[in-house]
DNA sequence: TACCGTAATATGACTACGCATAATCGCGGT
DNA sequence: ACCGCGATTATGCGTAGTCATATTACGGTA
């Protein structure tokens, strides 16, 4: 390796084998730059992206000091679906539930911000893993929010359309655990009461807000990750 | 706002408004430099960084291209329970539940790559928000990877002692559901069975594998995030 | 028409500047 | 000893140019 990434490197070994113990100012760009003879823009460019991984914290005047209580940052990667079953080696299918325009209970509401008693589109879609249950997802979609004709979602699934359709959005992810109603336990297979991995997502764009999903992973999903 | 921040706000307006639409090419660093009045670094800097991000993709030769599936990423902090617990306005303790040496599970030993049958240090510790049960913590340490002696953990949680010990260490994060197992039932004070949500983490130097947690978090914990 | 080598070109990386900004240091006065 | 203000200085950001590299497009040849 070389260039900006291998400074970045060498800067990271000498900072985990404490040759700048965790609170100690680390030399100045310029020093560092003399040192492996390279721009100071190039030390900079190593320095910056430590900084952004929490190593070091850098602050104008005070200097690049090595970070004491490190706040580990996972970055979690969040595919689509059948990516995430592709990527296990298996194959990706669906079947739709549900498919109707219905009142949301008043928690969906309030988190997308809409007022109470509009009707939302509610999809239901089981997801499927080498034709075994793997998630079963319940959306609610901002009718509002999207393009007309609505597609069919019996044969793309709602995950996909959207971020093909609306990719670039926010919003709010979050994971929890809780057992399977017997709606859920049933569509998944397992007993009533199973512990079940939830993900629920909330999408809006800068006019509307978008959707909100519960996805209910079939119990033995893992979400991984390096930190 | 100005400067490069400012025109990765523009292009990432104008991709949302799909002015340039998914698959597109878009214009090159030098047109936009042009057109925006800046250098082409600073254009190729707001670009860099929209593909760090996953908006664009960007190849040599074949230019920019707006992303078609955008693999969402979320950035997850893992901060040290205490901290947590105080973020939600809450008071931390802990309970240290058992502490010794003994032989641990060969799936502790394998996840950790250590030779089968040598003892690890134990720790079993129950860490509480306002006096309640919050999380069972499980933890293995390797001697090895401890300066001696070893520090109490009765009174400084072997997660903190680490991150302030060992802070540049790397290491892998899984989440997951399971139903709490009779001894942790008892210990977060709950019906065996429960679904909680667990947390492992595996933690190494370069010199050595350092540490093995499993975190079982009390009902109602949430793992959230922007994204 | 099919294939292959070469030229053109867009991004990636680096250098060497300069100015802006924010902290800190230190001097001087009280 | 304490306080305040200006000088110093390290990082942050931008410009302009060079070289490297990957990939495409094109044109010539079989």
């Amino acid at each position: 390796m070389k260039g900006w990434e291998a400074i970045r490197g060498d800067l990271r070994a000498r900072i985990a084998a404490r040759h700048w113990p965790p609170g100690a100012v680390l030399p100045t760009e310029t020093a560092l730059a003399a040192e492996y003879g390279v721009a100071r823009g190039t030390v900079a460019r190593a320095l910056t992206d430590l900084a952004a991984n929490g190593l070091v914290e850098r602050r104008r005047r005070a200097g690049t000091r090595v970070a004491q209580m490190p706040v580990r940052r996972a970055v979690l990667a969040i595919p689509v679906i059948r990516r995430e079953v592709e990527a296990r080696g298996q194959v990706h299918g669906h079947r739709l539930l549900d498919c109707r325009s219905a009142v949301p209970p008043v928690a969906v509401t309030a988190a997308l911000d809409l007022p109470e008693g509009g009707p939302l589109l509610h999809l239901e879609t089981l997801h499927l893993a080498d034709g075994r249950p793997f998630a079963l997802e319940e959306r609610w979609l901002n009718p509002a929010a999207l393009p007309s004709p609505a597609p069919d979602f019996a044969s793309v699934t709602a995950n996909e359309w959207l971020v093909a359709t609306i990719p670039h959005a926010t919003g709010e992810i979050a994971f929890s655990a809780a057992a399977a109603s017997p709606r859920e336990a049933a569509a998944l297979g397992v007993p009533p009461g199973t512990a079940v991995f939830v993900t629920e997502r909330l999408t809006r764009t800068e006019a509307h807000p978008v959707t909100w999903v519960r996805l209910c992973h079939a119990p033995g999903y893992r979400l991984a990750t390096a930190l």
